[in-house]
DNA sequence: TTTAGGG
DNA sequence: CCCTAAA
């Protein structure tokens, strides 16, 4: 049973050094047909996922094939005995410890198998051994070669297992593929897919963990520093409450695995509203974490700034900050970058707002305030304060010059030096 | 790890 | 808000 696919395995791998030498060119395409055909029989059974890193093997595949018809001839032959079901072949060799990975046959088992395939001293650990017991056969028959297997060889070949089979077919359709691509001259690479354990690997994770992957470690990571703050004021008495979920689940890396995960629905462990939800806003959920930053939060912000002086990010969410999960130190960088565009186009407009931004625009005394910050504390690269712009201030610094500073124009910061 | 800068 | 490079 199982002795007949590990055989034949290890007959299939270990065929490029030591059978070749018998077969001639001339009867590649004649097996190569013979096999397909044998092959057309069975079903495709799916990828092997194993097929990472066999361009090793696959110089030696036309020899591969070649042994894999022998084995299919021989291996139902009168000598089959010591093959079928002679798992016990493989103890005789102490030193086989890759034997123990294929006896158990299952497609895990396999893939492990060819992984340690790789392994060269396996490799020539197992020529060696099937050089006793194969190569001796093998030799031994390859003048009848030519012959068609005998209504007998089917017959046994029948009478494999259902278990067997299923392998079989497995390694005769990997070889096929394989097979195929090289003969035309393509060769061609498969892609490189996740390999069948590193998806049961996955799956693993499943059944016991509804944490999503790293989601839950984050919002713990993040108050180092609990002191007791109170909740800025902010109207949102929610929030604290809340950003457990919006925040903490903030993806610092994707990971690799997320790739499965968007597209298969590996982890089907999830909430309906949850797929939902992720299907939905897949594209810009980048944003969905985004959190309106609330007046006291902007002015502490501004505090923190005027305390520690722009750039101490770390330490103004340290101190500041802590509070809130959210709001990293980068958040509030990027707010202040914010803020001081916002000045600086409330500037620009002489203190006129546009009315569609009326409701969101800051207070007067908050817009002094960073405004005076800004110069005092010039936010990085910013060479002269945004106050005296279009005066000579950039000639001074002529390195940073090219960075512009904020411009009302959103984002694009660099027409505006040009402007000027 | 933190910060700066770009998207 | 996110990502990445640089320090």
């Amino acid at each position: 049973m199982d002795g007949f696919s590990y055989e034949f395995e290890f007959g299939f791998r270990t065929n490029c050094g030591g059978l070749d030498s018998f077969t001639t060119q001339g009867e590649d395409d004649l097996k190569l047909e013979v096999l397909d055909g044998l092959l057309d029989d069975i079903d495709e059974v799916d990828d092997f996922h194993a097929a990472n890193d066999l361009s090793t093997v696959c110089d030696d595949f036309l020899l591969d094939i070649e042994f894999t018809e022998k084995v299919a001839k021989f291996d139902c032959g009168p000598v089959e005995g010591s093959h079928l079901g002679n798992s016990s072949s493989e103890s005789h060799s102490p030193g086989a410890s890759g034997s123990n990975v294929a006896v158990g046959m299952s497609d895990s088992s396999i893939t492990a198998l060819e992984s340690e395939c790789k392994n060269d001293s396996l490799e020539k650990m197992v020529n060696c051994e099937l050089h006793g017991t194969f190569k001796s056969k093998c030799e031994y028959q390859a003048p009848d070669m030519e012959k068609c297997p005998s209504s007998h060889d089917m017959d046994r070949f029948d009478e494999l297992d259902s278990d067997d089979n299923v392998l079989l077919s497995s390694i005769l359709s990997k070889c096929k593929k394989r097979v195929k691509s090289t003969v035309l001259g393509t060769k061609v690479k498969r892609l490189r897919k996740p390999t069948k354990r590193y998806i049961e690997e996955s799956s693993d994770l499943k059944p016991g963990s509804l944490m999503r992957g790293q989601n839950v470690s984050t919002a713990t990571l993040k108050d180092k520093h609990p002191k007791v703050t109170p909740c800025n004021g902010s109207s949102k008495g929610s929030q604290v409450a809340s950003e457990s979920w919006l925040r903490g689940g903030r993806l610092k890396k994707r990971s690799p695995i997320l790739g499965f995960e968007s597209d298969d629905d590996i982890f089907s462990s999830d909430s309906d509203d949850d797929r939902v939800r992720k299907r939905k806003s897949k594209i810009d959920d980048r944003r969905k974490n985004q959190r309106m930053w609330t007046l006291s939060e902007v002015m502490k912000l501004i505090d923190g700034i005027s305390q520690f002086g722009v750039g101490k990010w770390t330490d103004i969410k340290r101190l500041l900050f802590s509070s809130s999960s959210h709001r990293t130190p980068i958040d509030l960088r990027d707010k202040w970058r914010n803020l001081l565009r916002a000045s600086y186009a409330h500037q620009k407009n002489k203190g006129e707002v546009d009315p569609k931004h009326a409701m969101r625009s800051l207070p007067k005394p908050v817009l002094c305030r960073i405004r005076e910050l800004a110069t005092i504390h010039p936010y990085p690269r910013v060479p002269y304060s945004k106050k005296c712009n279009g005066d000579t201030d950039s000639s001074r610094h002529p390195i940073k010059a090219k960075s512009a500073p904020f411009s009302s124009h959103g984002r694009n910061l660099r027409t505006t030096i040009k402007e000027q």
